[in-house]
DNA sequence: GCTTGAAGGTGGCATAGACCAATGTGGCCG
DNA sequence: CGGCCACATTGGTCTATGCCACCTTCAAGC
C-alpha cells in the first residue's frame, strides 16, 4: 500500500533496471519468468511490471507472445551498424520488395488533402492503401492521394504489375518532374501496429512525400508509415573542405551547425533488415 | 464492472475515437476536460481513460500538464508540410542553436565503441556528451567518442566555442574527410525524456554517425537522439529520366523500388520548427 | 494594496483484484 | 496407438481506489 514518491526514483525504473540485468545474462529468444512471478519476486504489482515491461518491448529489448511468455528481443536496432566492418562500407540493400493492395477508392479529396494536392476539397481524388514487404513481412503502409483527372482509369492489375510513375508518362501523359519528402519519427497506432505486425507505441517513420509534374503540377502526395525495427536511413556525407556550396540555414541531419558549415551528402540509400 | 473483451473492440480505442472527436473541434492549446471528468462521463476506470490519452499524446495531437490539465496539442506533426506553399518551396531553416555541455570525460572505449572506432577495448577515448538546444528549447543529446590519442588536450571552453572539425585540423592534424550515418526511429527512455523535456516514450530520431578523416581511420563515433516532435528532415528530390546512376538496391527513402529505379537527391536541408 | 498560504482541482504513480484470450500439455477415450 | 478435450499457465484488458506532486485561485493577514 505505501507509496514510493518522495523515494525519487520510480518504481517501475526500479523494476527496469532488474530486466534489464535479467536480459543481458540471457541470449536472443531467451524466456524471461512471467508477469505474475516476476511482479511476486519483485514485490509490486502486475500493472507496474507490466508499464517497465512496455518500455523495453517498445524499445525493442523485449517480445511478448501471448499465452506463451515473454523473451529476449532477437536483435538490438541500435547494433545494427555494427555489422559495417569500415566507414566507407556502405550497407547491403533490402531484400524482395513487393507489395499487396490494401484500398483503391475514388474519394473526396477534402480539406487537408486538397490544400497539398491544390484541389477543390470536393475534387476526387484516387486514393490507394497499400502494404510494402520484403521478403514477405511487413515493411511500410504507403497511402497514395492522386487528382483522379490525371488517372480517369487505374485498374488494380495496372498497380500491382508495374512502376506507377511510368504508367502515368505513358498513359496519361503526365511526367513527373520532382518531388519534396519530409521524414520525422511516429510511433504506430493501434490500426497501424495490427497490419505492420508489431506492438502498438512502436517506433516508425512517417514520411510524406509531394511529387509534382514538370508543369509544377501536384501528381501525388503521399504517406507512408515504416517499421522502425526493419527500416533505417543510411547516407554517406562527404566533408572535405572542397565544396562549401551549401545555403545558409542548411545543414545535414544529425550535425548541427556550428561544427562545420560545408560539405554534401554524395550517396544516400536505404537497407531494410533483414534479421 | 462489465468487461468488454468479446465486443471485439477495446474500451480505450472507443475513448479514443471519442477524445479524437474533442480535438476536432478545438483549436491547438486549448483544454479538453479533465482526467476524473472524462473517465466518468464516458463510464470507464480512469487508468483506461489515461491509456487511451497516453496514445494520442505520443502521436503529438495531445499535451498534458501537470497541475493544469489537457491541452490540444500546438502543432500536429502530421501537418507541418502545410506550410510549404509549393512543391519547390524548401522549408525555412530553423533558429539559433546552441549547446550545453553535459559530460567531459576520458573513459576506456569497451567493446562496442572500440568496435566502431576500430581501437582496443581497452584504449581511453573522449566522451563527450552535450544538449543541442534551438532557440533555447532542448532537441537533441549529442554522445561523442573520440579516440583520446587523437586529441590529447580538449578543453569544455574550446567545446564550447568553436567547430570541432576546425579545432581537429587546426591543432591536431586530423582532416575529417567523409562520414557514414544512419537514421532510425526510436522512443526516448526515462532519462532521455527528462532532459529533453518531453514524456517517456515519445517519437524521436535516432542518428548514429562515423566519421574518418582522409586516411580512413575513424575520428569520432556520434550517438544522437532528435527529438520528434520539433526535428524532421526535409529533402527535395529530381525525379527526371535524366540521371539513372543508381546502383542496383539502392533506391530513396520512403520510395520502394518498383516505383522507379533513377533519380538523385539534390538537394537536403533539416528544419528545427520552432512552435 | 500587496503578499502569503490554505484549499481544491489536476495529472502521476501505484495497488489489488477480476475476467478474457491464447497457448501448451497431459490425461482420457475411442 | 492416436486424436481430442479439459485444464493450467501466460499475457491482455479493465475496474475501483488511494495517495502524492503540482498548479491555480482566492481569501486572510500584513
Amino acid at each position: 500500500m505505501e507509496n514510493n514518491s518522495s523515494g525519487a526514483v520510480l518504481k517501475r525504473e526500479r523494476v527496469r533496471e532488474f530486466l534489464l540485468g535479467l536480459i543481458e545474462v540471457r541470449s536472443p529468444g531467451d524466456a524471461i519468468p512471467s508477469e505474475r512471478t516476476l511482479s511476486a519476486e519483485l514485490g509490486v504489482s502486475r500493472p507496474t511490471l507490466r508499464a517497465a515491461v512496455d518500455e523495453l518491448v517498445a524499445t525493442g529489448q523485449l517480445v511478448r507472445e501471448h499465452g506463451r511468455g515473454m523473451f529476449v528481443a532477437p536483435a538490438k536496432i541500435t547494433q545494427e551498424l555494427v555489422s559495417d566492418d569500415a566507414a566507407v562500407a556502405v550497407p547491403r540493400a533490402g531484400g524482395a520488395w513487393s507489395s499487396r493492395l490494401l484500398r483503391l477508392d475514388t474519394i473526396r479529396a477534402g480539406a487537408r488533402i486538397g490544400r497539398k494536392l491544390r484541389v477543390s476539397p470536393a475534387a476526387e481524388v484516387v486514393y490507394i492503401a497499400r502494404l510494402r514487404l520484403v521478403d514477405g513481412t511487413p515493411m511500410a503502409i504507403e497511402h497514395l492521394h492522386i487528382p483522379a483527372a490525371l488517372v480517369p482509369s487505374l485498374s488494380p492489375r495496372e498497380l500491382e504489375a508495374g512502376d506507377l510513375y511510368d504508367h502515368l508518362r505513358e498513359h496519361h501523359q503526365v511526367h513527373v518532374d520532382q518531388a519534396v519528402q519530409s521524414i520525422e519519427p511516429t510511433v504506430v497506432n493501434e490500426a497501424e501496429a495490427g497490419v505492420l505486425d508489431v506492438p502498438v507505441l512502436s517506433p516508425a517513420l512517417l514520411i510524406e512525400r509531394l511529387t509534382t509534374d514538370t508543369a509544377g503540377h501536384p501528381v501525388e502526395y503521399v504517406h507512408s508509415v515504416y517499421r522502425g525495427d526493419r527500416y533505417r536511413i543510411v547516407s554517406r556525407l562527404a566533408l572535405g573542405v572542397t565544396a562549401p556550396h551549401s545555403r545558409p540555414g542548411s545543414h545535414h541531419p544529425g550535425i548541427p551547425p556550428g561544427d562545420f558549415a560545408h560539405g554534401d551528402i554524395i550517396t544516400s540509400s536505404t537497407t531494410g533488415d533483414a534479421r
